[in-house]
DNA sequence: GAAACTAGTTTCCATGAAGAAACCCATTGT
DNA sequence: ACAATGGGTTTCTTCATGGAAACTAGTTTC
């Protein structure tokens, strides 16, 4: 039986190609933010989203919504209410980025404790 | 006994500044990739990252080397080999990304599966 | 009629990220 | 003497990111 190379070159490239795939679909200061929210809540208005994103400013919210329903990872639906409402709404392949997500929420997590720990002893 | 609230205010608050802060310590065009690489191989020198990592020029390396490095991921030793060499290696805390890591890289891999199959079908 | 709300768009501007190229230093090879 | 190599730093310049504020537009409330 031939023994699986970790380190085979091409699959190694390849690694690398995806990893800059998906670093470029999340670029930008809040898509990740966006996406956190939307995974957690499943759908949110236009201004729940500005309210729940601290600093975030209208331009950037509407071009970064824009780039996520783009690539299909959000979906944007108009409702009929009496002033207008927008609902962006999670979509199934957008919940895929969910394990991502996970690991940063709970990497940073314990980050927040290493610091502690290591600053604490200075 | 008490249900846990997954939206629980608090909790969803500090979810996103825990991811805010990982996703700060690895802004950058360059830090995620300079990390993927050394999970995987554990060390390098410089002009072995610079070659690994297609684009990147001296000035950037070197800069998002420091950060890494003031950040604890990695570690810089210089080597007393003739022409003298910079060995980086990862740190047994920057290997606590690998599950990050791993996880961009098999979103990005599924991507172009699904860039695939739903271009084909125009 | 004026103001307020939602959901933006547009314009203008400042900062910063990033690239290119030149340079520095030490050593080795020719 | 001169070029090459490894590991950078410095300078200069450009381009993209992103923020603030003003504006549009439809509807409701005062």
């Amino acid at each position: 039986m031939k023994k699986k190379l970790i380190h085979e070159p091409a699959a190694c490239a390849g690694r690398m190609l995806a990893i800059r795939d998906t670093v470029e679909l999340l670029s930008g200061k809040w898509k990740i933010q966006i996406i956190g929210t939307l995974v957690f809540e499943n759908s949110m208005k236009f201004m729940e989203l500005k309210r729940n994103i601290p600093g975030i400013g209208a331009k950037m919210l509407s071009k970064e919504l824009q780039e996520l329903e783009i690539n299909q990872l959000i979906t944007r639906t108009v409702c009929d209410t009496k002033p207008i409402t927008v609902e962006y709404k999670i979509t199934p392949y957008g919940l895929t980025l969910e394990p991502i997500i996970a690991e940063l929420a709970t990497w940073g997590t314990n980050h927040r404790k290493h610091l502690f720990s290591t600053t604490a002893s200075n």
